[in-house]
DNA sequence: GTTACTCTAGAGTATTCCTCTACTCACGCA
DNA sequence: TGCGTGAGTAGAGGAATACTCTAGAGTAAC
């Protein structure tokens, strides 16, 4: 049916529309005219001009999800994953500049009560899988006793910050300028030292 | 003068408003309300409501960059050093609840150029600083040899990450019960091993 | 007293998100 | 073939909201 490209046409608009001028400065009119569709069209795809940004949020939010754990299962030593983890990290953020961009420097705050609980709930399948790979390594002791939560603050945390830097303009040095320090710091931090 | 007064009224209300409601939902009559203010007095006091929220911003930066910096400034050691940044950060935003959500949240993109610019600055500075801290260690071969830049994100990042959680209300888990991991973490992705 | 300026007040305006009604088109069925 | 149905489209209209504008009260300098 032509819904399915209606609603296609205008999450595309939208993730451009969004990146060049922020959330609040795109009008729904603009997305509109970009994806060359009515505003009856509009509001019949998404309840609400809010309601678009959080479907664009999770999708991008699985699809992130979903490239790192992909990486990861390749992986089979502790040290490998770690430093696959951080690279997927930083050439993700590098290869879907806007979809990150829309991701990291979004406000969540203004999202309603179901994408939150959905968001949540990502988050929670994720580190599921997650927590399959870290499991094994470490009963094995190659991986470092953290608590779970903490392990994968450790491996992003400064990748997303650096990333962010970058993606928000503020810094011209691409992440993958340092990429192998990332990964270094990330490998001291929670692997067992033997 | 009253002039004064009424922005921070303003100011202290809007940081109120903007926490519970987020930066859209909360309207300008609100914050009004809340300030005891009349329209009139709130545009004079502000252009806009966005510079209204990059002045709460840049105050909410600047003071945590402070606190960061007045912390480093007693320790000597790297340990103590990158211990007490971990630590600082955390304790500020349990402390600063309120702004610290609103920084960490706030959506970057929409905001003027001029603000961007203000921003980049602050960071300029606040690097400065803890340079002057870094760059004897550095030499005296107490910190690895990392790029100025990744020093920062290895250290604040993970904390960072692990606030927002928080935060945003993701995470129920405080994350001062994780400190000492943290702050642990942080020493061996940054400090040389003997 | 006059002038100039700051600050306050609130009615009015323009824009923007969203609603609502009317319409087209494809498809199944008698 | 004619008709009902339901998905999708169209755009005018309503309600909300950021911001503007005019007016005036208070104050300090001269």
């Amino acid at each position: 049916m032509a819904g399915e490209q209606t609603r296609d046409r205008i999450l595309a608009a939208a993730l451009i529309e969004f990146d060049e001028n922020g959330y609040e400065a795109t009008t729904v009119a603009r997305i509109c005219k970009r994806a060359a569709v009515s505003n009856g069209s509009f509001f019949h795809a998404f309840p609400s001009k809010e309601a678009l940004a959080s479907a664009l949020f999770l999708t991008a939010l699985e699809a992130y999800h979903a490239a790192l754990i992909e990486t990861l299962s390749r992986e089979t030593s502790a040290a490998d994953g770690v430093s696959a983890l951080v690279s997927e990290h930083i050439d993700w953020v590098i290869k879907h500049r806007a979809m990150a961009r829309f991701m990291f420097d979004h406000p969540r705050v203004g999202q309603s009560k179901e994408v939150a609980y959905e968001q949540k709930a990502a988050n929670e399948r994720f580190r599921a899988l997650l927590a399959e790979w870290i499991e094994p390594r470490l009963r094995s002791g190659a991986l470092r006793r953290i608590a779970p939560e903490v392990f994968v603050s450790q491996i992003i945390g400064p990748a997303q910050l650096f990333c962010r830097a970058w993606l928000s303009g503020r810094s011209k040095v691409k992440p993958s300028k340092h990429k192998s320090q990332l990964i270094d710091c990330a490998i001291r931090a929670t692997l067992a030292t033997d």
